[in-house]
DNA sequence: GTCTATAGATTGATAGAC
DNA sequence: GTCTATCAATCTATAGAC
């Protein structure tokens, strides 16, 4: 490697991660170009050199983390149905629940740096930008589909409509607390946000374990 | 009434609709003043004369509703605790939770014209813009404070923080259950979003109080 | 109260020197 | 690849005529 491409994949990574952290905390709207490379401190011309768009940019802030973690979470949803599959059983619900949360509240630690992407992920579906909310969802629908099929094979009785609706409301729950915890401050509306994933885990698996189950 | 103050109140209204419409589709940053003016069909510097800025403007717009709302919802959830303590028995958690989210989400029919209002509450708490998100949870932390009261009173088995907790969990499907019925597009995610308050009260009512329980 | 016109600031993006 | 300088568009807000 010689000195200008150590530089250049410097620059980029540095643009990244200013872009990221801005995003998370301000949104797309809210984060002008001049403040990403002011972070970054690198030069203003830099982002579109070495990625063309601010459109195209958030592309790639989402990409670097968003696919790494789909991979994580289908390997773990494949685990749960083929393990079930060779019992002849039904898949547990909550470990259909446990492969998709447990590596998405877990990815800030297991990440390092990809904290600010947590509060990004809880942003993105409401995010009034198209771009933004495009790129997440046309990413997690494949996966949403898989997690979706595998939570009807746990609960048969279910209807289809009913575990959409269902999981939605977890999703809705997921995102929610991802937001709130991700944020710079300690505290919102009353409770402590400064929280280890595994207790995360331990909070919320019950609650969404019962909501899917009920009736 | 002289004619003057009807052109007054007219102006005004249609700025606040105007503006509620395109915060709720496109977001507070995403809104520029020319857009709110344009759909209004009214001279750009009304929105200055009237409300002083857009900051104030989009308090305005959310105080329009929220006040009214939160009223409902305040008197249905002193109502559920003033039966119980007659009854010398715990509130119902099902009763606590409907007292709460039965206003909300009927609040789209029963109010004219707040169907955007609607998707702008869903997006309220992960808005980048601070006014935006300062005014709605200036709004419902006393409200909140209530729901968790008569909560913990329902389910006294349950510490103060694990009810904390859950009650954000429910807040989160709450919101993202507004924010992808309050869209224009009639599907999202695989799921119909065209759904009467009744129907929505019924799938999502089993969902919150079984994870409210939970254990 | 409503209008036009514009100030004053900020934005995303680019051209061209080095 | 990095830099300065700048364009063209957009924004909020206001001054002043009617």
């Amino acid at each position: 490697m010689n000195e200008v491409v150590t530089i250049q994949a410097d620059t980029k990574q540095r643009i990244l991660d200013a872009a990221e952290f801005l995003f998370a905390q301000n949104g797309y709207r809210g984060t002008s170009l001049r403040e990403i490379t002011g972070r970054a401190a690198v030069n203003l011309a830099a982002v579109n050199y070495h990625f063309g768009s601010k459109k195209t940019l958030v592309e790639a802030v989402i990409k670097r983390r968003l696919l790494p973690l789909n991979s994580i979470r289908k390997k773990r949803l494949e685990e749960v149905k083929a393990a079930a599959d060779r019992k002849g059983k039904q898949p547990d619900i909550k470990d259909v629940l446990s492969a998709f949360i447990e590596p998405t509240l877990k990815f800030r630690e297991t990440n390092p740096g990809a904290e600010h992407f947590f509060t990004f992920i809880g942003r993105s579906f409401t995010d009034p930008d198209n771009t933004v909310r495009d790129v997440f969802v046309r990413y997690i629908k494949p996966l949403f589909a898989l997690l979706h099929d595998t939570a009807c094979e746990s609960l048969p009785d279910h209807s289809s409509d009913i575990m959409f609706w269902r999981l939605h409301f977890t999703l809705g729950a997921l995102f929610h607390t991802m937001h709130i915890c991700g944020h710079l401050k300690t505290e919102f509306m009353n409770i402590k946000t400064r929280m280890d994933a595994d207790s995360l885990i331990d909070i919320m698996l019950p609650y969404i374990t019962a909501g899917m189950k009920a009736k």
